[in-house]
RNA sequence: GGCCCCGUCGUCUAGUGGUUAGGACACGUGCCUUUCACGCACGCAACACGGGUUCGACUCCCGUCGGGGUCACCA
């Protein structure tokens, strides 16, 4: 039997970082057998906006490249992968179970079970639907006044389930503690739990791997397989995902707080950020589930060499941004000069420093930049962050750094010397600046870092970057020098 | 509140009755070095608590505490 996983989201908003956690489990599960991973558009209860949202969807997943067998744009035998197009194969259900007299009508009215709901708190029980029996000529009487009514399934009294799930091992449930639940409201829209079950047969999906929350949904959806006749699924239910430094689960609500504490909840904050795909999904990887005592780094093959779910742990794990960086830092070392430079270019367009397209020129000094920038780079972005003075006339002075570095009582004599030093340089490359900068630190008995700070901060503006000399080189001497008298000027302008 | 899941360094984890409780991130110190970053070395740091079971418990059982889920005509 070939391994078929699922994601099914609901279209509302963005990916959520736990989601897509979950996500690549099934992903990775599936590829780990040769198997197939289905993308299935839960929309039985969105009426708007569903294409847009299916759209973040599907791009984010593209973004981390991983692609889905059967789903939107790709299609596939069990189509249509929207929830909200299947309507027939849940009447087609509805209709067995009533044949077979599994459900029932309820005719209850929002009031009622608000009482019952209020009455079961007051007493700190929890709130069981169980049928209520009207008379022949009660239900009469509702057929013909056309009052709505609820499907609702008869949970069968005084069994206990048994789920062997494959994440959190043996859970046994009561059925007394299940109520009658709704599988198709009165308007005739199915709900979740029953579509859910229905589609996952449907589409012949053998494992579904999820969010912990689901666990005590599958209950229910085990009694719907079997009121059908049908084979349930393998269940894995995952643990949540909790905030950094915590155990405590991350909250949609949250999300403003987490923005000012830079905490990233969100798929396309990493998108938007410069994150090198493959180093979420190393992290996400990571993130509750561990292949050994020691390897953290994999490659996309090691992982789905290596994945398996009787090795993802069932308690939760916090999300650490600090590890993901360091993942982060390793790929991107690990880069191609290609992929960087591509990965790069967004980022200098959108701060309007290359034009669209980048000319060939701009082109090879990000080449030369990138190559300086060495492991300093660690998400594309800070290409921008680190390298901007590079690709702008105007430089921005860093006050701490220039408070630091060129308010010194000697600086602005030295900088005349330095100024007049990088006009004669003959020829101006990185070897002879080198050479150059050495032999006047030298003569003129200064430490080198008395001489290279302030020059650094006189050429660039920053007080980290690249090497000096790759610095000096590629901004170009003429630009240097107008740097230097632009800086020299301020510290006039104070004295 | 009922029911269900979960509890090893700050964090991610290894561990399945006998270990100096291992690794990684972060942090600290030092080395390298013109800055930063990388790299290297060393260091700090954990079995939630209380009872059992056992010759012996991080490992098994019970309870407490803590975290989470669920109890929708949401997904």
């Amino acid at each position: 039997m070939t391994v078929r996983t699922r994601f099914a989201p609901s279209p509302t908003g963005y990916l959520h970082i736990g989601g897509v956690r979950t996500a690549l489990f099934n992903w990775l599960l599936a590829k780990r057998h040769g198997g197939q991973f289905i993308l299935r558009i839960d929309d039985t209860d969105q009426e708007r906006h569903v294409e847009e949202a299916v759209a973040k969807i599907v791009d984010g997943f593209k973004w981390l490249d991983m692609l889905w067998d059967e789903g939107p744009e790709v299609g596939g035998p069990h189509q249509p992968y929207y929830q909200s197009q299947r309507q027939h194969l849940y009447r087609e259900a509805v209709d067995k179970l009533v044949a077979a007299g599994k459900v029932y009508r309820d005719y209850s009215t929002d009031a009622e079970r608000e009482a019952d709901r209020d009455a079961a708190k007051k007493a700190k029980r929890a709130y069981r639907f169980r049928r209520v029996e009207h008379s022949d000529a009660d239900l009469k009487r509702f057929e013909e006044e056309g009052r709505p009514y609820a499907l609702r399934f008869q949970v069968p009294p005084g069994r206990t389930l048994v789920l062997n799930d494959l994440v959190k091992g043996e859970v046994s449930f009561d059925t007394d503690e299940i109520g009658d639940f709704v599988i198709v409201r009165p308007g005739g829209q199915p709900l979740y739990n029953f579509a859910s079950a229905v589609d996952d047969v449907e589409m012949k999906i053998t494992h579904v791997v999820r969010a912990e929350e689901h666990l005590s949904n599958t209950f229910p959806q085990l009694l719907i397989h079997e009121a059908l006749g049908n084979t349930p699924p393998s269940f894995a239910h995952v643990p949540y995902v909790a905030e950094p430094g915590s155990h405590s689960k991350m909250s949609k609500r949250k999300t403003e707080e987490y923005e000012k504490r830079g905490i990233l909840i969100f798929l396309h904050q990493y998108v938007e950020r410069g994150y090198l795909p493959h180093a979420l999904v190393n992290y996400l990887a990571r993130l509750g589930w561990s292949f050994d005592d020691t390897q953290e780094l994999f490659t996309r093959a090691e992982l789905i060499e290596k994945f398996s779910l009787d090795r993802v742990n069932s308690s939760p794990a916090s999300l650490d941004p600090d590890k993901l960086f360091w993942i982060e830092g390793h790929w991107m070392k690990e880069a191609p000069l290609a992929e960087k430079v591509q990965g790069a270019i967004p980022f200098l367009q959108a701060e309007g420093l290359v034009a669209t397209p980048i000319p060939d020129d701009r082109r090879a000094l990000l080449e030369a930049v990138i190559l300086a920038l060495g492991d300093r780079m660690k998400t594309f972005s800070d290409v921008v962050k680190l390298g901007r003075f590079f690709f702008e006339d105007e430089i921005r002075y860093d006050p701490a750094a220039v408070k630091k570095r060129l308010r010194k009582p000697d600086v602005p004599a030295m900088l005349r010397e330095l100024d007049a030093l990088l006009a004669e340089t003959e020829p101006y490359d990185v070897a002879t600046l080198e050479k150059a900068v050495h032999d006047f630190a030298e003569k003129t008995g200064r430490k080198m870092g008395d001489v290279v700070n302030p020059l650094r901060v006189a050429t660039t503006g920053q007080g980290v970057g690249p090497g000096l000399y790759d610095c000096l080189f590629l901004v170009g001497r003429d630009r240097c020098r107008a740097r230097i008298a632009g800086a020299l000027a301020t510290l006039d302008a104070e004295a």
